[in-house]
DNA sequence: CGATTAGCATACCGACGGGTAGGTATGCGA
DNA sequence: TCGCATACCTACCCGTCGGTATGCTAATCG
């Protein structure tokens, strides 16, 4: 069992190098010998672990998947049951990851350069929006929404309003301040949502929770 | 004369040729014999004109200063001198020139990319955000929006949300439902902007420059 | 205790891409 | 009409990058 620990460790020493240098450089921008050069390992090492380039970016964006999304249940437990409030919960959730996690952050950008033609890439996408789609859907049964909205164009727009924000921070501060603008992404956004004269009864900050850590053996 | 006129045309294919290109597959992703093809004309053409490839994307970047941002006067016009309702007219107006204009389309994404370290995409990105801070000031003025907002990180988030809506557009149906997901996107941001109670008065469509609206659609 | 194979390293290949060198045709001013 | 700058083309250079072929070593297994 030795050799198969070395190589689990090899293998993820190449997805964390890989995914940092892609969410750098983007996928055509990071050449192989800089993965490479990042996981300290040799192209050998590579394409024993990956048959090609794509192969590489792909794990990366399915490594996104092993935390993501967090069961519905385990959301509206921090949410008291209030979908709308897990739906909040889940993009401060998210935003910390892009923060702290190159992976995420490799897999969000890899998603949308979507250079490769491969389905995976749109699953993700498609998962993002399904995801918020559903909370969408379950905060209108809880009548937390307004009357009339259009919950799947909403649930496209709440991606792609998160994901402009987050480019936007990146440009502008390096993230740093990503939660800082969700919050207030919320703030303008709420009202939108909710019924006329709703109450401003929403946490806009980050849940703490425990932490049940799923991410990948670090190196 | 005709020389210098041949010239200029030349150089406006091969911006245009470029825009395109990088529109499609991104500054590393775009090979210079892709857009001297795309362009009829060849590399020794090319680099008459541009010294090398950053400068060609450079030259696209600037090439989409020539219409924009469209002096506040002009915008004003067309929105009865009301800042708010300019800002929104802006925007249907970018996401208009977004859909049928390539020279913007990549000046967007090589704004995004920044791949080159010239001061030019940087100073783009501050110029969209520093003319919807203008126009969102004015309107604070004139009693548009709501007290305590923050005017600079509503800006700010203005730009990412646009520019997100537009990603997500892209990649969901290749931009042709642009102007309605702009559309959605200020039914759920304006009653966040503005006072509690305001009427929904504004017009949320693309503005026709030739025919002022007599009859306006409300929210 | 060999034999085998997983798990790499090394060295290399073909293709491609940015950029250059040098030539050429065409206008344009004197 | 002569000289020269402009505007472009052809051919090539050379570094890089994705991918491969092969060699080596240590763990594993009969």
């Amino acid at each position: 069992m030795r050799k198969k620990e070395r190589a689990e460790l090899t293998r993820a020493k190449l997805i964390k190098a890989a995914a940092t240098t892609f969410d750098d450089k983007g996928f055509r921008g990071t050449s192989l010998q800089d993965v490479c050069e990042a996981a300290g390992v040799t192209k050998g090492a590579l394409y024993f672990h990956f048959p090609s380039k794509d192969a590489l970016a792909l794990a990366v964006i399915e490594e996104h998947y092993r935390g993501w999304p967090p069961s519905v249940d385990s959301l509206l437990l921090t949410s008291d049951g209030r979908a709308l409030q897990a739906l909040v919960d889940l993009s401060f959730q998210f935003a910390g990851q892009l923060v702290g996690d190159p992976v995420i952050r490799a897999a969000v950008r890899l998603v949308f350069e979507s250079e490769f033609d491969e389905p995976e890439p749109r699953r993700a996408f498609s998962g993002w929006i399904s995801a918020a789609g559903a909370l969408l859907a379950q905060s209108a049964e809880q009548g937390d929404l307004r009357d009339g909205l259009d919950l799947t164009a909403t649930a496209e727009l709440l991606v792609g309003v998160f994901t402009g924000s987050q480019l936007v921070a990146q440009s502008l501060t390096g993230r740093k301040d990503m939660i800082e603008r969700i919050r207030h992404l919320w703030v303008c956004f709420l009202p939108g949502l909710r019924p006329d004269g709703a109450p401003a009864d929403l946490r806009l900050e980050p849940p703490t929770l425990e932490r049940p850590r799923v991410t990948s053996p670090s190196l």
